[in-house]
Order: structure tokens, then C-alpha cells, then sequence
DNA sequence: AATATATGAATGAACG
DNA sequence: CGTTCATTCATATATT
């Protein structure tokens, strides 16, 4: 996308004090202008989007309604969510420890996560052991290897986001 | 933004065949198209860094888009949908075993299902535990008697939710 | 089209 | 530890 949002250009042909172009090569330059616009545009479109979403799922225990009688259900979330950034040091520590952390070692992971929220100790050991096991589980099913794989709709990774934004622009006036 | 991006303008006083632009219009319009330019590099940048951070997390299973040329479609699958001779199949083997189905056990009903459609293991599991899951939470809604000497049809409440945890440490975010 | 519901998938926490 | 439960998220489908 980045290639094909740099290949715009301008005529150059200068001529005195007065630069000329072609009707032809001004109708591509309106075109591609217009590209730019339309992409700049979805893309705006899409950043408010994805921003709503990173911040809806981010609202912690933003208050906790100390329910007082016990006869309400507690409407606030009752399960750790870590942030992002919480998520990334996890992943980071996970990798670089081939290993379950010890207690000293959680109490350290700990420590640095609760600089990005809320979290305890307990949450950091689920974490693991969590992460563990399921990265086991995706192993399991290799010991197996038929004639070929069917087709699948299976837990495949793909480190890439949907981009929901179509480059066209049928318009002439500018 | 939005705004501020569309305030681009070209001259258009044509003559003949042929457009003139004095050397400050065309200055002005390179002008224009870098920031357009600049904008669009770095919404892309912006994107590509969210979309990093949202497919860490979960990495979804999404093809490329393979943005090739100028158009590029989203056009996806991302979900399993079973088919209903699939639902049937797996309705059918679920009120038959009233339990979790062992890892052979998935192997072989995914195979069966596989001649009716595309499916995956995790995909029968993940049916599996949401069958179950949503059968429990249709009946857990029991309506508590305010009165009392409530006639208990059973003694089920066995599953008591003692516990809930506590998000100890709950810091400010800052 | 906009909203509501159904449901596949992800994941924190609990259990044995 | 491996497995299971419970809750939540996101999307496909249905409804208006």
C-alpha cells in the first residue's frame, strides 16, 4: 500500500515562467489526488474505529460499586483484562523464559505490569500456565500427517489484520 | 483532519488544449500533495503498528488480503459456519454423549463432519464447550423465590460460586 | 440500513 | 500440569 501511495508524480516540463500540462496529464493528476483523498479518508475512518475498540475493551474496573447488600449482581467486571502494553511484556518475558517462573520471578513480572494497571501475582501465574498449555495443545495435533490437510477453517495464525477500505474513486470533478 | 485533507484544490483555468500553471501553483500544489503524501504514511504506519498490537493478542485467522494492484478485497471467512447437515450431525452426537468428548472422540466426529463441509478439530471443541456452556446458563436464570420454604426440585446448588476473586492492588491508573 | 439475536472463538480462572 | 468451566468478544444471521 505504502508503494503504491508513493507513486504519484507531477509534470515537470517547465517552460519559462509558466508550467504546462496536457489535459490528459491533469486528469491523472486528479485522479490520483482523488486516490489520496479516499485513502486518507478510510483510513481516518478506520483509525476512529479501532480506537473505539482498543478503549471499550480497556475500561477497567474504572469504579467498583462496593455492593453493599449481596442481592445485585456485580455488573462491574470481575476478570483481569490485561492492556495491551501488559500483554506485550508478558509475551516478551514468555519468550525469553524457557520455563515456569518461579515466585521471586512472578513477584518481578508483577511489579513491572502493575506500571501499566491493575494486576497481582495471581493473575501473572494463571497467565502462564495458561499460556503454556495452549501453546502444548497446538503441538498436539502434529504427531498426525495424512496425505495432505482438508480444508480448514482451523486455528491457522496469520499475523494480519482485515483492512476493510477499497481504493476506487469514480469521480471526475475534483 | 478529515477537513484540513480536504482542502486541496486544483487550478483550472484552462486554455485550449492545454493548462497553464504558473510556477507558485504548481509550487503550491507539490506542497499539497506532500502533505497528503505525509499524511498517508503515517496513517499507514499508525495502522500496521494497531493491527500488530490486535493480531498479538489473538491472532485471528484471516488470509492476506493481498492487496495486489489497486483494488483489494476483504472478502473472508473468519468464522466457522457449520453447515446444517454439520449442526445436525453435531446436535445428534451431543444429545447422545452427555459428557466432554475426548480427544479421540473429537478426531472422529470431525471427520465425519469434514465430508459435509470444511471443519476443524478446534472447531468441534469449541462447539462443544459452547453447547454445553449455553445449555448450563439457560437454566441457571432460576427464578429465586423471594418468599421461602422454596420446594428445591434438587440439590444442585453444589456448584456454589464461593470465591470471586479479588482484583487486589488496585491502583490509579495514571 | 439499523438493531437484535445467535453463535464461533478467545481467554482468565478453577479443578483434579 | 492438563482439562474444564465461565465470561467475554466479534461476527454471522435474523428481524424491524
Amino acid at each position: 500500500l505504502s508503494n503504491y501511495l508513493m507513486r504519484m508524480s507531477l509534470p515537470l516540463n517547465t517552460s519559462n515562467h509558466q508550467i504546462v500540462m496536457t489535459e490528459a496529464q491533469l486528469e491523472t493528476l486528479r485522479r490520483q489526488i482523488c486516490v489520496y483523498s479516499t485513502i486518507c479518508s478510510q483510513l481516518v475512518e478506520m483509525h476512529k474505529i479501532m480506537s473505539q475498540q482498543a478503549a471499550s475493551s480497556r475500561d477497567h474496573l474504572l469504579f467498583d460499586p462496593v455492593m453493599g447488600g449481596q442481592t445485585f449482581r456485580p455488573s462491574a467486571r470481575q476478570r483481569w483484562t490485561p492492556s495491551q502494553s501488559q500483554i506485550d511484556i508478558l509475551d516478551r518475558v514468555y519468550e525469553a523464559s524457557n520455563g515456569n517462573p518461579n515466585k521471586q520471578k512472578i513477584k518481578d513480572i508483577t511489579a513491572e505490569l502493575s506500571q501499566h494497571g491493575p494486576v497481582s501475582e495471581t493473575n501473572v501465574y494463571n497467565w502462564f500456565q495458561n499460556r503454556k498449555a495452549r501453546a502444548k495443545r497446538k503441538q498436539q495435533p502434529l504427531p498426525r500427517k495424512e496425505g495432505d490437510s482438508e480444508v480448514d477453517t482451523d486455528g491457522e495464525s496469520s499475523k494480519e489484520k482485515k483492512l476493510r477500505l477499497e481504493t476506487e474513486s469514480k469521480r471526475e470533478e475534483v
